[in-house]
Parts: structure tokens; sequence; C-alpha cells
DNA sequence: GCCGATCTTCAAGTGCCCTTGAGGTAGCCT
DNA sequence: AGGCTACCTCAAGGGCACTTGAAGATCGGC
């Protein structure tokens, strides 16, 4: 243990339930930060967990963690940032993860559908390539992947 | 246009709105099967059509292409798989949709309440790392990124 | 027969999100 | 002071699902 203010990495990553390896590289992207020691190692501001909390939430909702940069950057500089802060960041995941949702229960119902006829036809029913997005752009299986999933 | 009965590259990339090296990749795959001309070009059966909507249908609900070709493997050998055929394998995906759904709407559910406290704390809510999962194997945040997106 | 569009293979690259390993240092307890 | 564990950096690797590019062959209409 150490002193209660600071958290060492080991306690930093148990806390936050994320591998060493993936705080470091959180920390190089920027989407972190840490103090060092005099001897060079990380010490963790408790408040650092909060952010860890909105990165994996982030990601499950399908951010990239480059858009969770864009997000944190758009925090107040100077202080800690409050819980209005917060909720504001989050409460644009709503849209993204409304859109998530509905086009996973579309494709759950034409599912249904389209095991009564069993034919998972491209055309006739739309379940794959849905609402014809796909073959709009050079890269249409990455767009799906991306965006509809 | 070529031959009623065979797709040439063009026609199949198109009708499946998927790019040609998506398809080139899908055949060194395995997971679909092409006929050659004389001159090593692809001729592609309709029914192949059927099995790239499986892939990309399979895809959005979650399963890697590893899976799709185990799936797909389960096909009957010698004929051209029936409804009947595509309607068992597709039904198997329904508990993992459900899943999916009802993970993303706990996210959106948590989501509401810790709005509210503003708090995306990791072990007040649990909205981050949900149902303990992270930090059980070494690489929580991958399964994490497979299991429950 | 010619020509341009379409096709072929193969190796390498891409994007995202980390993980792994080597070689060396710090922190802390006894 | 010794020694063990935790930590450091940096480069490279890995998994997934493709895409890109180079160099060359084929197709099919005129």
């Amino acid at each position: 243990m150490s002193n209660a203010e600071l958290l060492t990495m080991a306690e930093f990553s148990a806390r936050a339930g994320v591998a060493p390896s993936a705080i470091r590289f959180y920390e190089a992207q920027g989407l972190i930060e840490a103090t060092r020691t005099g001897g060079n190692q990380r010490r963790f501001a408790r408040t650092e967990l909060r952010r860890v909390g909105f990165i994996r939430t982030a990601q499950q909702v399908g951010l990239t963690l480059d858009e969770v940069s864009e997000a944190l950057a758009s925090l107040p500089r100077g202080r800690t940032p409050t819980r209005a802060d917060w909720q504001l960041l989050s409460s644009q995941w709503r849209p993204r993860l409304d859109a998530r949702i509905a086009h996973l229960e579309k494709l759950r119902d034409k599912l249904d559908s389209c095991i009564g006829c069993g034919c998972l036809s491209l055309k006739r029913c739309g379940l794959a390539n849905p609402d014809d997005q796909a073959g709009r752009t050079g890269n249409g299986p990455v767009f799906l992947q991306r965006e509809t999933i």
C-alpha cells in the first residue's frame, strides 16, 4: 500500500479493472494522466479512475479511442471535472446507443421473419445489406462494421 | 453480361454489396466457393450470394469469420442447402443477438441513472466493468470488446 | 487481331486496441 | 546492504477483417 492520495500502477490497474499495459497505452494516447515519482514511476490520482470508467463505457457504446480523446479534450482544463461535466459528455452517447439498439432489434425482427422463410436473400428481405448502405462507398464493409453493428 | 447461370466477379460483388477484395478474401478463407474459367477467372453460382448474405448478417450479430466458418461447415455437403438448413443456422443466433441487445439496454438504463448522478464511477454503479468481468482474465479488454458490445 | 476493361496472384499495408518481451531501474522490507 | 517485487521504456507482435498495389493474364466486342 502507498499514500492514500495516489495509486500505484498495480492499485490503479486493479481498481480500474484494466491491464497495466492498457493503462500505459491510454496514458501514451493522452487519455489519462499520471504524475511521476522521483524514480519515474507513475502515480495516479483517483479522479483518473473516472476517466478510465468513461473510456471503457464509451467503448461499449461504440466510440473509438480517437473519439473518446476528442470528448475528453472538451472537459475543462485546470480543474477537476464536475458531475455536470461528465453528465454532459455521456448524454451525447444516447443517440448512438439508441441507434445501435434499434439496429440490433431490427436485425432480430428481420431474423424472426426470415427464419420463417429461411431466405437470408440479399435483395429479398434486406437482412444483410440493411438500408442499402453497402456498396455506396468503396469500403462498404468497413462502414457496416463501424456504423451499424 | 455473361452466362445467366454464373456471375463474374464484378456482377457478384455488385449483387452481394461487398468489395471484390472481400469476396476474394472470403474465398481464400473457404467461406464461399467459385468455379474457374479456362483462363482462371472466378465464376460464382447464385447460391453463393446466400452464403455472403449469411456471412454479413452473422457479422452484424457479432460472429467472427472463424465462427461463421464453423457454422457454414455444418451445412450439408454435396447438395445445395435448403431453407431449413439456413433456418437452423440462423436460429442459433437468437440468444447471441438477445444478449447483445440486453447488454446495450442495460447500458442505456444505467446511463440514464448515472446521468442523474453524473458518477460513472467504476465501483459505484458498475457501468463500466459490467458484471465484474473485466480483470478476470489477463485480457479483459479484448473480452469485453468481443463479447459484450 | 487488337484493345481496353476486367480479372489474376501475392506480398504488404491498414486501423484499432492493445499485449509481449527484453533489458534495466525503483521501492520497500528486513 | 541485500533482495524481491513492482515498475520503467521501447520496439515489436498479434488478432481481426479486410484493402492496396504491382505486375501481368484474360475476356469479349469490334
